[in-house]
DNA sequence: TATTTTTGCGCAATCGATTGCATATTACAA
DNA sequence: TTGTAATATGCAATCGATTGCGCAAAAATA
C-alpha cells in the first residue's frame, strides 16, 4: 500500500527542469527565479512531497538530531530538562532522541555510539553516578561532536556545562532554617564525593559558619538519599538522644522519609523540627505539612543546556571556548520550615 | 579537527577486498567466509569504523527510528511511557525521538511530518485533549507507516491502540470503598465526554448498582479535576450539608485537593471520610495519609506499546489486525480508604 | 574425469538530496 | 553593435552503505 515516495525527481520531470534547480527551489536558494520557486512549491504541494531528511543528512553531513542522555527519563527532574531541550530544539528544527543509561557506565558508552551511528549533530549528557572515567566523552569532543553536559557534569572534560549553583542552595535552605531559629542543625546528605552533594554540604558548613555556630559532624549523616535512607538516618539521628531541631536534606526523598518518623513519633513540624528537603520535586507540594525545598528550575536547565549547545554547534571557529553556565536556584518555603508564620 | 570518517571502502582497501564483501562481513552475510569475516571485524575495529546509520537508512528505506508525541514530556505519567518505549527500542536497537504538542492540534500536525521527514520507521502517539479530526493520523496509514495510540486514544482511527481499562479502575476503587463500609460515596470527574473520565464514573455507577446502593446524581462533581478544583467541589459538597463517607477523584490532584480541604475542616481520613483518587501519580504515597488510588503501570504501558509497534513493523503482510490491548490497572491501596485496618 | 552445485566475492546501480563547476540566456555598458 | 557581467539552470559527482546479478574457483556428485 505504501504510496510511491516522491522526490525532487518527480517534481523535476512535471516541471522538465531539473532535481538541481528543483532542491535549490526548495531551500531557497537565491540563484533561482522567483517564477521557477513558485511553480516548484506549487508543484511540490500537489504531489504531496515530503523531503527526505536521511538523504539531505547523507549528503550534508548533519542530521539535524541531537542525542540526550539521562540516568533515567521518568524522573521529574530529568523528563523537565528534556521538555526544556526539545522545546529549544524543535523551535529550530532538530530532533530529539533520548535514551537512558540507568545509571550505568557500560550502558552510557554503547548508547553513545549509538548515537554516533545515528549521526546524531551532537549530544547532551547528565552523567550516571557510577560514571569516573569520562574517554567515551573526550574522543567524542576529539571528534569535534558539539556536547553539553547538565546537572551531573565533571570539570575533567573541556567542554560546555549547564548546573545550578548547588552550593547556594545549600546554603539558603540552611541560612533559612537558622533565621526561623535553629541552630542545631542536621544535614543528610550522600557520599561526598558527588559533586552535587558536596556543594550542598559546603552551603551548609558554611551558613553555619556565617552565623557563629559550631559544626557538628554527628549531625551529619551519609546515606543514598531516598526515602527509606531518610528514615533511617532519622531513627538513628533520634537514638542518639542527641538534641537538634531542624534538618537539612540534600534531598527531597529522605526529607520524606524524616518526616514520616518525626510523625511517627509525634515530634512536631516544624515546632520540634524543621525541615528542609532539594530538589523541589512534585510530591513536596503535598506532603504534610508541605516541604520546604530548593529549586533547581529543570525546564529551563534543558533550555540553556539546548542554547548552550547550539552555540557550540553554530559556531564557525574550530576552537570553543567551554561556558560553564550556573543557574541560581531558589529557596522555595512551605510550611514544614515555617516557624513564624 | 574532525578526523576524517573512516567508511567501509577504507576497510575495503585496507584488505583489497570491495566495499560489498565489507558490508556483507559487517552484516553477517552467510555468504562471506569466515576468515574474510574476522578480518574485516578486526580491520574495523582498528580503524575505528563506526558505521552511517544514515547512508543504510537511505538506502534501505528503514532508518530504525521511531518517534513518540506526547502531550508533555515531563509528566509522570508520559515520562514513564516513554521510559517503557525507550526500553524495548533500545534493545532492539531502535532510536527515539521524542516531541511534545502541548495539546495542541497544530503542533501534533507539524510533529507528525517532521518525524515523517525525519524518516522515522513509525509513530506512537498520546492523542491531544482537542484533538477532534484525525485525518493526519489516517494518512499515516495510507502510507503504511506504524502506528500505535496509547492512553489517549480513538476508535476512529483503524490501528493498533493500548489503554488501560479505565472502567475496571473506577469500578475497583468504587467497591474497594463500598467495602470499607461507605454507602455515600461522592464521585469527582471531568467533562464526562473524555472517554476515560467517562469510564471512570461508568465503573463507580457500576459498582454502586452491583451492591444496591442508590446513584444520587447530585454527589457528582465535574471539573477540570486539578487541585484546586478538587478543593472547590469538596468545599461545595461540604457547603451543602450533604452527608457523604467517601469520595472516589477520578484524579489524584483533585484528590489530594479535597484531602487539603477535609483537613482544613478537621474531618479524620478516613474515618469520617474515605478517600480515592486516580492515576498513582508518585505524590500519592507521601500525602498525609497517603492516598489510595489506581495505577496504570505507565512503564508497562509503554512496553506494550512498543512490543505492538514492532509486531506491525515486522509483520510482513499487508493487511494487520488492529489490536486493541487494555491493561489492567491496580488497585493501590493506602490509608485514606483503609478503616479497618 | 566430466558435470553440477556450492561458495566467496566483485561489479555497478541505487537510495534522494546537495553542490561545485559549467553553460546558456539575458541585460547592460561602452 | 559588441563585449561583459549577471542571472538562471543543467551536469554529474558525491555522501556511505546495500544488494541483485554475475562469475570464477572450489567442492560435490555422477
Amino acid at each position: 500500500m505504501t504510496s510511491k515516495k516522491v522526490t525532487i525527481h518527480d517534481i523535476a520531470k512535471k516541471l522538465d527542469i531539473t532535481a538541481s534547480t528543483v532542491s535549490r527551489a526548495l531551500n531557497n536558494n537565491p540563484r533561482i527565479s522567483e517564477t521557477t520557486k513558485k511553480a516548484v512549491l506549487e508543484a511540490a504541494r500537489s504531489l504531496n512531497y515530503q523531503p527526505n531528511n536521511l538523504a539531505a543528512a547523507l549528503r550534508k553531513g548533519k542530521s539535524q538530531l541531537i542525542g540526550i542522555i539521562v540516568p533515567t527519563i521518568n524522573r521529574s527532574f530529568f523528563s523537565s530538562v528534556i521538555r526544556g531541550v526539545e522545546e529549544v530544539a524543535n523551535k529550530l528544527d532538530y530532533r530529539v532522541i533520548v535514551s537512558q543509561s540507568n545509571e550505568n557506565v557500560e550502558n552510557e558508552i554503547a548508547l553513545l555510539n549509538a548515537l554516533l551511528n545515528a549521526r546524531v549533530d551532537g549530544v547532551l549528557v547528565s552523567i550516571g553516578k557510577n560514571t569516573e572515567h569520562f574517554d567515551h566523552y573526550k574522543s567524542l569532543l576529539k571528534k569535534g561532536i558539539p556536547l553539553v553536559l547538565f546537572d551531573r557534569t565533571t570539570n575533567e572534560i573541556g567542554t560546555s556545562q549547564v548546573i545550578i549553583d548547588d552550593y547556594l542552595g545549600g546554603f539558603q535552605a540552611t541560612e533559612h532554617l537558622i533565621k526561623q531559629g535553629c541552630t542545631k542543625i542536621a544535614h543528610f546528605t550522600n557520599v561526598k564525593l558527588v559533586n552535587i552533594y558536596h556543594e550542598r554540604y559546603r552551603g551548609y558548613k558554611n551558613a553555619l559558619e556565617k552565623y557563629q555556630i559550631p559544626f557538628d559532624d554527628s549531625l551529619v549523616y551519609e546515606s543514598n538519599m531516598q526515602l527509606d535512607d531518610g528514615r533511617e538516618c532519622t531513627k538513628k539521628l533520634l537514638s542518639t538522644g542527641k538534641e537538634f531541631d531542624a534538618i537539612f536534606s540534600a534531598s527531597d526523598y529522605a526529607a520524606a522519609g524524616a518526616m514520616q518518623v518525626l510523625k511517627e513519633h509525634h515530634i512536631k513540624i516544624p515546632e520540634d523540627i524543621a525541615l528542609a528537603g532539594f530538589s523541589n520535586e512534585p510530591f513536596t507540594s503535598f506532603t504534610d505539612p508541605p516541604l520546604t525545598t530548593v529549586s533547581q528550575f529543570p525546564i529551563e536547565m534543558g533550555q540553556v543546556a539546548a542554547e548552550s549547545f547550539f552555540e557550540i554547534l553554530n559556531s564557525k571557529k574550530k576552537k570553543i571556548i567551554p561556558q560553564k553556565t550556573v543557574l541560581q536556584p531558589e529557596l522555595i518555603i512551605r510550611a514544614s520550615s515555617l516557624k513564624n508564620g
